[in-house]
DNA sequence: CCTTTCTGCGTATGTCGTACGCTGTTATGC
DNA sequence: GCATAACAGCGTACGACATACGCAGAAAGG
């Protein structure tokens, strides 16, 4: 029976138990010139500057004076530096709940939150996630959420999955409306001219005989004015909480 | 006035005007050796069977027996190419609710159908969408997920955003567990093991002080267990639609 | 038959991630 | 004080990729 070491499961990269300050220096050695924390704070500023695509390694290396492969004596890969951006640039999560606050504010504070993070930085939506969460602060807006649920009678896999539900639809929702606003962007339309171009478009391409139920909507002016995002994300958040809302009653009886 | 033509909007791209049928060969010069639709079909098939990422415009040329270079006489460039994938990969829509079907009813048949699609073509997840879509398979799913909501008295905004938040639902859910699924087959675990492995990698990483919901969740046995993914999506379905359904009885009255 | 217009595609360019190995630095063990 | 091990920085190189450009040959109109 040899002594069993506590790495059980998958290997996390070393960058990310350093994310959780599980590692020490080596007692050896040079000293380090740069730090993983000023890398991705680098990378970061990066794509809020100049989007996802703009951050390429040589360009990270340029912005802190290092040459490209410097930066992989810190980050084991690419995708590993994407990893600690999506942490850093989701930040902190807007904190437990307030007392005497009813699960439905806590969870509708934060989406808001959620929401309001993705529209400041909507490369976050770019970067391909290839495993759940395992960052300090993605766990952290994770415990924040589910203490929302706390006074509610649901199960603790329901909790996950409500949370699972609200997260996702924040993130389609950000997706949706920032890609309207980059294919704007890229094909030189003004951002209120955005939803009337599209609907002149589909307009042209259907026949209404085979698309009536849609050539209605455009009739209908829908595509024509711009609505304000927000009040789209309300209408949809309202919806998703009214259903939970119809859960919980439920579980309460 | 000069005559306006109807190019209004911003410009389509050729391809997309010829899947709508809009494009008659020019009548000189060599008769063409390939299709745009041949080229779509062979670049699906290679990601049905390699991945999105194996979609390389030389891969696909070498599928056809052509060089690189030729596709681009079909093709305006690879993004391009890529929107006629995920036209051609979703398909045909499941086609209009059969009669004497409630909204409810046919639009859970709507949202497993795309369910169904994406479980099967993971791929159409991975690719970074530019814009609303304006191909023709994707408006007739757009069509038919109207229909399902005629006999509602819902505005014809209200049920484009109801549609949205269903789509946006199914692509969410769909892209968490091909996350899960990818993510442990790269890890080489098993697939009924990658849960179980989440949960013991983040019980390693938390102090449950500091996590107390997320650890009272760890404790509960809830990631140790696999479900059913289709019994997930169901209950994330049947939330949203609870919603959508208060929605519906408030407009009724 | 000649010109126009198109197709197929070879070549070349620039960008990217990153494997490899050399050079110089630092702290430890003697 | 000195050898040595462990590490930092990074120059070079490789392979993959999208794609701009231009040339050769084919098909149709005049």
């Amino acid at each position: 029976m040899a002594a069993q070491t506590d790495d059980s499961g998958p290997t996390i990269p070393a960058a990310i138990e350093s994310a959780w300050g599980l590692r020490e220096r080596p007692p050896k050695g040079p000293r380090p010139g740069m730090s993983v924390p000023a890398i991705v704070d680098t990378a970061v500023r990066v794509a809020d500057a100049d989007g996802l695509a703009a951050v390429s390694m040589s360009r990270v290396a340029k912005e802190l004076g290092a040459a490209t492969m410097a930066l992989y004596r810190y980050v084991g890969s690419k995708d590993e530096l994407l990893m600690l951006m999506v942490d850093t640039g989701y930040g902190p999560s807007p904190g437990p709940p307030p007392p005497d606050t009813d699960w439905r504010a806590g969870l509708t504070r934060w989406a808001w939150a959620e929401h309001e993070v993705l529209r400041h930085r909507g490369w976050l939506l770019h970067v391909p996630i290839t495993g759940p969460p395992i960052t300090p602060q993605q766990l952290g807006w994770m415990e924040d959420g589910l203490r929302c649920l706390d006074g509610t009678a649901l199960g603790e896999g329901e909790k996950m999955s409500v949370l699972l539900l609200l997260t996702g639809y924040v993130r389609n929702e950000a997706t949706l409306t920032s890609q309207v606003a980059e294919g704007g962007r890229a094909a030189g339309v003004e951002p209120s001219e955005m939803m009337p171009a599209y609907g002149r478009t589909v307009a042209r391409l259907i026949d209404p005989a085979r698309f009536p139920a849609l050539h209605r909507v455009l009739t209908a002016g829908v595509l024509s004015q711009d609505d304000d995002p927000d009040d789209e994300f309300a209408f949809g958040l309202d919806r998703i909480l009214d259903g939970i809302e119809a859960l919980v009653r439920r579980r309460a009886a």
